[in-house]
DNA sequence: TGACTTAATGTAATCGATTACATTAATTGA
DNA sequence: TCAATTAATGTAATCGATTACATTAAGTCA
């Protein structure tokens, strides 16, 4: 079914049809009628390929969002923050996954050039910056979240990262631990460096001595952080705290440490970043710094889609800010918690 | 950058530039080379939605996929297995998220096909079986995921869903365990009905009477977890097992016992569907349902792929099988466990 | 009614690629 | 060297929609 066909059918031409379908230009009430019914009838769908070969201005009716791993219960949550706001805006989103490679995101990002999406909000790894830069050169629509890219003018929604570690660290001072091991993620991303940073200004402020067997990285995997208290655990004076900087890593401690019939807090207090629902279902409950990946991902959205709507303005960055949601995992040392 | 506008520049017509970057026919070797070049320095990249408009057999790079809950990590699962069979076939995935509203499903839909995704895997919800039957009727190649609508002829991958939850139940009664408390997950979906004829069929065969008061549809949100095992606590005689048949809902029932200071399993047992990496970190650690969520996605993708290599064939039903892991949550009554 | 304005519809070019068919160039063989 | 082949390239129609411009129909007013 084609506009031709159904112009034949109802006896005009596919200029009228046209007309008729984008409800535009005036076209009279019986005639339009008359359109409607053959368009009805004969259960016609408009092919939005071609119609947006000819109209430019008129975008896909698709977004693109690309993550680096779909598994990870953050990102799902920035995905579902994405998708709400997308879809009130009767679009769709098309979801990619680069599991952090380069050569992946490089493949997705052409096959959403090529496909004609009308943007993207991207998660990105550390390989394509100059891609990256010929993109934002060409004026494709992107919107950068939790990790920003250096040097790259570019609209940008990410977490107070520092701030976050910060706390957490800050947390685990006040409750008297001095040896606290750091489970960073993957070296060279924006958030590693500032959740890190965060990690490094809580024992500097609290005089601390910051000493390089407790900073171990952990790519962001659970594996990581088994691996992680593995080598804490063979240390002469292992940590007895642990800051583990994400959701999986977390996981991957806890269960390592369960593995050793090490008890939490007891043996070693623990702080995770990404509150995750199943978090406070952990006995103890765990403490996390809290990343609201939901407001990421729809803050990520509406800029996107005011993007779209006025392309020219200059680039924003909008930070939010975590929340540290203590719970019982990072329990004191001596002073009387429980 | 157009077809034609390289051909001005290397000087040949529009015909061998699409030669050359076809690589099909044949054109002489230094044409070619010169064509390549200002493909090159140009930074040409093909207009795929215009190509799509001409050669209908090349079907669209993308792939959707429709799933109900992108926040349940069942879910980000079969996502993940899908992503990964499709990007080995250079293809892109298209994700929408129909919250299990119908509306939202045909709009997407439409969407895709407008869009002229080659096909689509689909968790379908269970209001547009009409819809369906039309796509069919059309030729519009799909893959049903997780749940089947009755009387479909299309092919599907599922889980032996029953089986699982017999074998979960079985177990509840093998742990001495008379009263037991089934969660069951949205009236009318093909799942859920599944596993709680699984559920009834475990207690027929153990001669246990089947009680309305122990069936509780709590449609697979953790609120409906929470709200199920309050109504269970307020009967005259509670359950000492529950087996709730996801794992959102699960979450919401430990919560909520956690909360009344219950303790699992002494007090109350449970077996959940769903694995999750959490789930051996709890403690107990929660005893399962594996749904190989992974492997339904890759399935589903790949069934779709050959699909789409020959349209015609009959359809087919994949259906894998669950497994019980067993861990601390669904200890026994009175025979010594532990 | 006839000249003029305005509304409704039609014609044909266009978007960017592909390809059947036509044409020109190169090669072969006697 | 020239006709016959074959290889390489070009011309122009096409996919399905939109739209500038052209044309026809319908009002309007004196």
């Amino acid at each position: 079914m084609s506009v031709k066909k159904i112009a034949e059918i109802a006896g005009v031409s596919t200029a009228t049809v046209s007309r008729v379908l984008n409800g535009s230009d005036k076209v009279r009430e019986s005639t339009a009628k008359r359109v409607m019914k053959v368009v009805e009838e004969m259960n016609y769908r408009m092919d939005h390929v071609a119609r947006r070969m000819k109209v430019k201005q008129t975008d896909s009716l698709v977004v693109g969002l690309m993550i680096t791993d779909i598994d990870n219960p953050f990102f799902s949550s920035v995905a579902k923050g994405v998708e709400d706001v997308v879809s009130k805006n009767k679009l769709v989103m098309m979801i990619c996954n680069t599991n952090e490679n380069p050569e992946k995101e490089r493949f997705f990002l052409n096959a959403m050039l090529s496909e004609k999406v009308s943007g993207a909000i991207i998660v990105p790894t550390k390989g394509n910056l100059d891609f990256f830069q010929d993109l934002v050169e060409d004026g494709f629509p992107m919107v950068m979240v939790d990790r920003k890219p250096k040097n790259l003018k570019i609209d940008a929604v990410s977490l107070n990262n520092q701030k976050g570690s910060y706390e957490a660290v800050k947390k685990l001072v006040e409750n008297n631990h001095n040896r606290i091991g750091f489970v960073a993620g993957i070296k060279g991303l924006s958030n590693t460096e500032e959740r890190l940073a965060g990690y490094q200004q809580a024992l500097n402020e609290s005089g601390i001595n910051i000493k390089d067997e407790l900073i171990v990285y952990g790519d962001y995997v659970e594996e990581g952080g088994r691996k992680a208290i593995t080598k804490f655990m063979s240390l002469d004076e292992p940590p007895t705290a642990i800051f583990s900087s994400n959701n999986l890593m977390t996981l991957g401690c806890i269960k390592e440490i369960y593995k050793r019939k090490l008890s939490i807090p007891g043996d070693i207090a623990i702080i995770g970043f990404d509150d995750s629902t199943w978090a406070e279902a952990l006995i103890p409950p765990l403490t996390t710094v809290k990343q609201p990946g939901y407001e990421l991902g729809v803050n990520a959205a509406e800029l996107l889609i005011k993007r779209l709507a006025n392309g020219d303005s200059n680039s924003i960055d909008v930070v939010l800010n975590p929340e540290l949601v203590v719970r019982e995992s990072c329990g004191t040392k001596t002073i009387g918690s429980k």
